[in-house]
DNA sequence: TCTGGGGTCCTTAGCCCT
DNA sequence: TCTGAGGGCTAAGGACCC
C-alpha cells in the first residue's frame, strides 16, 4: 500500500455500445445492444440506456430481447473497438511507461513510475486532464479509480461508473469496503459468492471478522489468504506492463447441436488450423493439444495430450486433436467445440532441430546449407493457415444477415458458388453508397437491405432500402470517431 | 430463459522418480 | 527389498475475469 493514490484504473464506460452510439449518431440515447445474435447467443456489452430494461452482460441475447424488444442488437466490430482502444493506451502511455491493459476498455496505470505524480492533489489533476483528453480524442467517457494499490483503484473506478472519477485516500480503504458486498472483491464470483453466504459472509467487513483462519477453511488455502488481505484493503500487486501469453484456443458454439461423428470431426480439424494461424500470428509454438466440448446439457469436458516439443505444424494439431476426440463419447450431441494450445514457447521443435543441423555442418565444416531444415520450415509455408487470419479480429461473431437463419460459425468454409454471390449485410456493418454516401446496415432479409445514412459526428441521418445485390452500395471501413482535425 | 469467446489461475489426483 | 515422503509433470475440472 503506498502513501499516495498514485495507482489509477480507467474503465471505459459501456465500451462497445459506446463506440457503436459515437459512430451512428441516431442510436445516441438509445438502447444498444452489441453481442452474438444468433439463438445462442449473449450480450457482450449493453448501453445504460438499455441497462435500465434490465439488459447486462453476459445475458443470453433472447432474453434481452423479450427485456428491451425496442433495442438495437448489433453485433461486434472488434476492429473498431481496437483502434478506439489504441487511442486511449497511447494517452494512458504518455503518463506513464507502467501501464498494464486488461482488455480493450480497461488498463492499471503506475502514476508514480511516470514521475509527475507525488500526492493526492496531482494525482486527481492527472485523472481528471485523462478523462478530458479521452473525450476529446474519442468522443468517449470513461471512468477513473484512484488509490494506492490495484485492487482499491478497480474498486472506486467502479463506484465512479458512469464518466466518474474517485479517489481513495489511504487509511480511509476499511472504512469504504466494509459495507460493500463480497462480491466487490476481484476473485469472488457467483460460487465462492454463494459459499461465503452460506457461511453467513456477504459483506467484506464480515469478511475480515470471520478472520483469516475461517477463511481458509471454507475456500482453501490460497484463496483464503489472498481474499483477507484483500478485505483488508491489503494488495501489493505490481502494475505489470507486459505479459506474456500463455495459451491460444479459438472455440465455435454451434446455433444447432452436432451430432454426426463426421461433421464433428471436420469441425475440430477447421479449428485446430485456426487455432494454429493464431498461434503463428502471435509468433508462438505451444506444447500441449486441448480439446475442449461442451454436450447438449452444457457439461463441459477436456481432454489435453503433451507433445515431446512445440510445435505449430498444422498437421500435427490436427492429428493431435482428432486424437483426443476419438476418446470423446459425443452421443447425444455437441453444442460447442474448442481446441487449444498451451506450454507455449516463441521456438518450435523444428528451430532447435535446424539450429542442431546448422551446428554439425559448422563442426563438420562441410559448408552444410541452411536449408537442411526445409522439411521442418516447410510448415512456415502450408497454404490455408496464415491467410485467414485478416477477419480474425472479427471472428466470434457469426457474420449473418439476421434473415436467412446461417450463422458463419456453420456455414462459413462452406459457401457454394452460389452463396459467395449472395452479399451479406449483417447488423451494424458499415457500408457506402455511390449516391448517398457512408452509412450502416440497420437490417436485412427477403432480398433486401436497409441502410441508415450517418457518419460520426453528423446530426441522425435518414434510412433507405435497397436490393442486396445493388450496384452502388458497398462495404467499407469503419470512419473514425473523432475528425483527424483535432 | 438457457447460458459466447478468449483467457488466467488454482486444486486435485495419478504417476514416476529419488 | 519394502515403504513412505516429497517433488515434478501431466491431466482434468472449476472458478473467475472482461
Amino acid at each position: 500500500m503506498r502513501a499516495a493514490p498514485t495507482i489509477l484504473h480507467l474503465d471505459m464506460d459501456a465500451f462497445y455500445a459506446s463506440v457503436e452510439q459515437a459512430s451512428k449518431p441516431s442510436l445516441r440515447g438509445k438502447a444498444v445492444i452489441v453481442g452474438g445474435l444468433g439463438p445462442r447467443g449473449v450480450v457482450a456489452t449493453a448501453s445504460y440506456e438499455a441497462r435500465r430494461f434490465g439488459v447486462h452482460s453476459a445475458m443470453p441475447t433472447a432474453q434481452a430481447r423479450r427485456l428491451c424488444p425496442n433495442g438495437a442488437y448489433l453485433f461486434p466490430r472488434f476492429e473498431l473497438y481496437r483502434s478506439v482502444s489504441d487511442i486511449v493506451m497511447g494517452l494512458l502511455r504518455e503518463l506513464s511507461p507502467l501501464v498494464e491493459p486488461l482488455s480493450l476498455d480497461e488498463a492499471f496505470v503506475d502514476l508514480e513510475a511516470g514521475g509527475g505524480v507525488w500526492d493526492s492533489r496531482s494525482a486527481r489533476e492527472t485523472g481528471e486532464q485523462l478523462r478530458a483528453d479521452i473525450l476529446a480524442a474519442t468522443s468517449l467517457t470513461g471512468s477513473v479509480g484512484l488509490a494506492g494499490s490495484k485492487m482499491l483503484a478497480k474498486v472506486a473506478s467502479e463506484e465512479a461508473k458512469p464518466d466518474g472519477l474517485l479517489m481513495i485516500e489511504p487509511g480511509t480503504e476499511r472504512e469504504l469496503l466494509a459495507p460493500m458486498s463480497v462480491r466487490t472483491l476481484p476473485g469472488v464470483g457467483p460460487a465462492t459468492g454463494e459459499h461465503l453466504r452460506r457461511a453467513g459472509i456477504s459483506t467484506v467487513g464480515e469478511l475480515v471478522e470471520a478472520g483469516e483462519d475461517e477463511l481458509v477453511r471454507l475456500i482453501g488455502r490460497s484463496h483464503g489468504v489472498g481474499l483477507y488481505q484483500m478485505a483488508l484493503g491489503l494488495d501489493d500487486r505490481p502494475v505489470v506492463a507486459e505479459r506474456d501469453a500463455k495459451s491460444v484456443s479459438v472455440e465455435d458454439t454451434f446455433d444447432v447441436d452436432l451430432h454426426d461423428r463426421v461433421r464433428i470431426r471436420t469441425e475440430v480439424q477447421r479449428l485446430a488450423d485456426r487455432c494454429v494461424g493464431r498461434l503463428r500470428a502471435s509468433g508462438h509454438s505451444g506444447r500441449t493439444i486441448v480439446l475442449k466440448v461442451r454436450r447438449y446439457d452444457f457439461s463441459t469436458l477436456t481432454r489435453s495430450e503433451t507433445l515431446r516439443g512445440p510445435t505449430d505444424d498444422p498437421t500435427v494439431v490436427r492429428e493431435a486433436a482428432a486424437r483426443l476426440l476419438e476418446a470423446v463419447d459425443t452421443t447425444g450431441g455437441v453444442r460447442l467445440l474448442g481446441v487449444g494450445v498451451t506450454g507455449l514457447a516463441d521456438y518450435t521443435q523444428e528451430d532447435l532441430f535446424a539450429q542442431f543441423q546448422a551446428a554439425a555442418s559448422a563442426i563438420g565444416g562441410a559448408g552444410g546449407t541452411p536449408d537442411a531444415s526445409s522439411g521442418a520450415a516447410g510448415s512456415a509455408g502450408l497454404p490455408g493457415v496464415g491467410g485467414g487470419e485478416g477477419s480474425e479480429g472479427a471472428q466470434g461473431a457469426p457474420e449473418a444477415p439476421a434473415a436467412d437463419g446461417s450463422t458463419g460459425s456453420t456455414e462459413g468454409p462452406t459457401d457454394g458458388p452460389e452463396r459467395a454471390r449472395e452479399r451479406h449485410w449483417a447488423a451494424g456493418k458499415d457500408v457506402r453508397h455511390a449516391v448517398y454516401g457512408p452509412g450502416w446496415v440497420q437490417g436485412s432479409g427477403l432480398g433486401r437491405v436497409t441502410v441508415r445514412f450517418e457518419q460520426p459526428g453528423s446530426a441522425p441521418g435518414r434510412v433507405r432500402t435497397f436490393q442486396v445485390d445493388d450496384p452502388d452500395l458497398e462495404p467499407s471501413d469503419p470512419l473514425p470517431l473523432v475528425g483527424r482535425a483535432g
